[in-house]
This record gives C-alpha cells, sequence and structure tokens, in this order.
DNA sequence: GGAACGAGGA
C-alpha cells in the first residue's frame, strides 16, 4: 500500500471546463489558496509575517481573509497564527466575522485563553462582542460536553458588553436542544421564561427538542401549555408536532393529526407536505408517500427540491434506485434544481445496489451540474468502496478530496481507519497508524477505542516501534478523553 | 454563519 500524505490544499483549479458560470470573483479563491499554501509552508514565522505583512502580492479583503481560514480549517494552529499575523496589517483591519471564524477555531481547539484574548479584543475594537459571537463560543461549548458552562457564559454575557435578550435567550434554548440536551433547555426555560419573556418561538424550540428525542409525548404537553398561557400555537408548531409522531414511528397518530389540521382549515405548506411524504415513506408507506406527493399541487401547495429530495429517498430506500432516478430526471424537466442532498441520495442509492461504477458517472454529473461533491458524498463513497473490500479505491477517493475542494472530516478518518482492520494485513495497520497521526494532527480527537485498537493492531501485526510512537502522541497531546478541559 | 419546522449520516 502506498504511504499516506498530509493531504494538499487544493490547487488553483478555479473552472471545471464543463461549467460555463461567469465568475466575478474568481481571483479570489485562487489567492486565498495561495495565502493558506503560503502560511502552510513557511516554517519561521517571522518570514511569515514579513511576506503576509508586507508583500504587494496580496490585496486583503474579508472574503480574502474570510475564504484563507476557512481553507486552514483543518489546522487551527496555523489558522490562528495567519489571524494574529495580520491583526498587526498597517492597512488592512480584520472585521467581525474574521473574529468569528478565529474565535471558533480556537474554541475547536479548545484553546479557551485566545478565545477570550479574541472576545476582550473585538470589544476594544468596539466591533462586538455580538449575539452571534456568544452564539458561536456557547455551542462550541456544548458541543465539547460542558453545558453547564455555557449557561454560566450565556448568563454573564452584559459583563463582556453584550445584553442578553429574548434571541438569545432562545439561540441558547435551542442550542441545547439540538444538543438533545432538552431536559436542561426545558428547565432553564421555566426558570427564565419571566426574566425574558418568552414567546411562540421558545415554546417551538422547546417542544421540537423533546420531539428530536422521540418523547413526543412532552412535546404534546408544551403544546397544551402554550395555549393556556395564550399563545397561539403556528404552523411550524404543528409541522414540529407533526414530525415528532413520525419519528416515533406513530403514522396512525400522524395522519390523524394531519386530518385535524386539515379540519380545522389550517393552512398546510411544502414543510408540510415534505414531512408527510418523508414520514410515511422511510417507515414503508410507500404508496401513500407517492399519493400526498403527486396530490399536494392539487392542494395548492407546490413541491420544491426538498420535497423532490424526500420522495426521492423513500424510493431508493424503499421502492428501487430506478423509479428513483426516474423521478430524478422528471424533477429536471420540471425545472427543479437538485442540489448536492439530491445527488448524495442517488449516489448512496446506487453504491448500496452495488453499482459503484454508476456511482462515480453520478459525481461527474453532479460536478457538471454546479454541484461540488462534499464532505458526506466522499465519505458514503469510501464507506461503500471499503466495504466491498476495495480499500485502494476508497484510498483514491480520499486523495481526490483535496482535488473537489473537501475537506475531510472526522467520520472520513473513522472510515478510513475501521476499514484497515478488515483485511488484518501489516501494512493496512501501518496505514491507519498514519492516519490516525493525521487526524490527530488536524484537531479531530479520536475516542480512545480508536487509539487503543490501533496500537493493538501494530502490536498484533509486530509493529512495536510504530505502537510505541502512537502511545506517545496520546499522552504528549493529552488526548485521553478524561483529559480534555476546554 | 444564526430565534423555531421539511430533504444526505456510524
Amino acid at each position: 500500500m502506498r504511504p499516506m500524505q498530509l493531504q494538499k490544499l487544493p490547487l488553483l483549479r478555479p473552472f471545471s471546463t464543463t461549467t460555463v458560470k461567469p465568475p466575478p470573483l474568481k481571483s479570489l479563491p485562487a489567492t486565498a489558496t495561495a495565502v493558506a499554501n503560503l502560511v502552510l509552508t513557511t516554517e519561521d514565522p517571522k518570514a511569515l509575517s514579513k511576506t503576509l505583512l508586507t508583500s504587494p502580492d496580496f490585496t486583503f479583503s474579508e472574503p480574502l481573509v474570510n475564504q484563507t481560514l476557512k481553507l486552514l480549517w483543518n489546522h487551527g494552529p496555523k489558522a490562528l497564527q495567519f489571524f494574529t499575523i495580520l491583526d498587526n496589517h498597517l492597512h488592512y483591519a480584520h472585521s467581525l466575522s474574521s473574529f468569528h471564524h478565529a474565535i471558533d477555531i480556537s474554541a475547536r481547539l479548545r484553546d479557551i485563553t485566545t478565545l477570550w484574548i479574541l472576545v476582550t479584543r473585538l470589544r476594544s475594537r468596539r466591533l462586538g462582542p455580538t449575539p452571534l459571537t456568544f452564539a458561536i463560543i456557547i455551542e462550541r461549548y456544548v458541543l465539547s460536553g460542558k453545558p453547564d458552562k455555557a449557561v454560566e457564559i450565556f448568563l454573564s454575557m452584559h459583563k463582556h458588553g453584550c445584553q442578553q435578550d429574548l434571541n438569545s435567550f432562545n439561540t441558547l434554548l435551542d442550542i441545547l436542544c439540538k444538543s438533545k440536551r432538552v431536559e436542561k433547555a426545558h428547565n432553564l426555560f421555566k426558570l427564565l421564561r419571566g426574566k425574558f419573556g418568552a414567546d411562540v418561538v421558545s415554546y417551538n424550540v422547546i417542544a421540537n427538542g423533546w420531539c428530536l428525542i422521540k418523547r413526543t409525548p412532552k412535546a404534546l404537553e408544551v403544546l397544551k401549555e402554550m395555549v393556556e398561557r395564550g399563545f397561539n400555537p403556528t404552523l411550524i408548531t404543528y409541522n414540529i408536532i407533526l414530525k415528532g409522531y413520525f419519528r416515533t414511528g406513530q403514522t396512525k397518530e400522524a395522519w390523524l393529526f394531519f386530518k385535524e389540521m386539515k379540519k380545522r382549515s389550517c393552512e398546510m405548506d411544502v414543510v408540510t407536505y415534505t414531512t408527510l411524504v418523508h414520514g410515511f415513506g422511510v417507515l414503508g408507506e410507500v404508496s401513500k408517500a407517492r399519493r400526498l406527493f403527486d396530490e399536494m399541487v392539487g392542494e395548492g401547495v407546490l413541491p420544491n427540491t426538498a420535497t423532490y429530495n424526500a420522495m426521492i429517498q423513500v424510493l431508493c430506500k424503499k421502492d428501487s434506485v430506478e423509479n428513483a432516478i426516474v423521478l430524478f430526471e422528471e424533477m429536471g424537466r420540471k425545472g427543479y434544481v437538485p442540489n448536492s442532498v439530491t445527488y448524495n441520495l442517488l449516489i448512496r442509492g446506487l453504491c448500496h445496489a452495488g453499482e459503484m461504477d454508476r456511482a462515480m458517472k453520478f459525481v461527474e454529473l453532479m460536478k457538471n451540474d454546479g454541484c461540488h461533491p462534499n464532505v458526506q458524498t466522499c465519505n458514503l463513497l469510501i464507506k461503500y468502496y471499503c466495504e466491498v473490500g476495495e480499500i485502494e479505491k476508497g484510498l483514491e477517493v480520499f486523495d481526490l478530496m483535496g482535488s473537489w475542494r473537501c475537506l475531510p472530516n472526522k467520520d472520513t478518518y473513522n472510515i478510513l481507519i475501521s476499514s484497515t482492520f478488515v483485511r488484518k494485513k501489516p501494512e493496512d495497520l501501518v496505514a491507519a497508524g498514519r492516519l490516525l497521526i493525521e487526524m490527530v494532527d488536524r484537531g479531530f480527537l479520536p475516542t480512545k477505542f480508536t487509539f487503543n485498537r490501533v496500537m493493538n493492531g501494530l502490536l498484533v501485526t509486530g509493529n512495536q516501534a510504530f505502537a510505541r510512537e502512537i502511545l506517545q502522541l496520546q499522552s504528549k497531546r493529552g488526548l485521553l478523553p478524561r483529559h480534555f478541559r476546554l
């Protein structure tokens, strides 16, 4: 097996020859790539600083800086170095959005010192912090398993010069709910609703939270309570409940609820129908899904891309890819624009049917259609190639990711690493070790399980030296979950 | 890249 190497950033390849998009900002991605490569390849900080601050080749602007930071997303420390150097530029001052990128990156690296330095600087520049700044910080804290700390930060926002209001309160509740900490969100809601004057949105957020963790009865309680307190549920509220029923597999209740909505002449929208099509379909009631899909226009509701995607998924899962492709073609004829979700669904469907070659043809079609393959496209291709034992092909896709401008994520590495355990070849495990190192290097934290698995694999196949190296990495970086601190 | 609902995930 060939050695794994760090992926290079996408090189200059601004436009595919098959698309005919006029490029108004075409120099921008190119310049961002050049800046990112410069940052990555210049070892000496002083030299980098000098080039960035004095070179006439670069005219920094907010979009250029943001693009560069995005390209450096997998190289957090380098990204922050770039941000800090540029902060001393004589003719360029960072904007709020660039600060937000930098804050997000430092939070992701769990570098709280830098994080709060940036917030303080934002304040001294009178650019912020804004509610969005705190939404970013709070979300990162919640994602790293510190919801209490996140709440504490919310409650201390005003000390940083940003007053809490109903919007930011609802955002906090939503972040907690989306990370499945619904109980905590609900308690906080009950505690502080008086203070912030909770509204329909607050109730919707909490009801949706309960539905997300499949506790639809609790969502119904919230609905009942909001009515008792004089708030009128909206269509969004009803759509939330409807989806809740499908999440718990209660198709009967969903249907009754829908009929009740109709009876009360509630205005349905495209979200309602998309929920129904998807809900019935994935639960096996394909013909009912199809009927709703066909009849919605008669009810005065036009489908959109999401609706088509729902129907396509249903056909892929419960009918056949071929029929899904028929619908996809019909969709194009009717003028609906497929997006990357559409393509990913069809590609997955083809992979699942064992048609890897046709799946790759759809990837080409996707690109020609101006839809870039994204991480999910790559991950699913890699997964299926590895599953059928073509690890080399999976690695090929991995290597192609750079030229497709998509960055590998934690899942990409996990898929590839797990696949190396199938054949039990010593060289596969060495590859796993390299991937693990690269993964850590890019700021993705492997689980203890992954570490141990790779290490055991190396020990069993006689790679003692490499195993020791991995162990050192593990302890040096303090990467065991119990050492995590944000 | 932002207050709430629908369509790709081990």
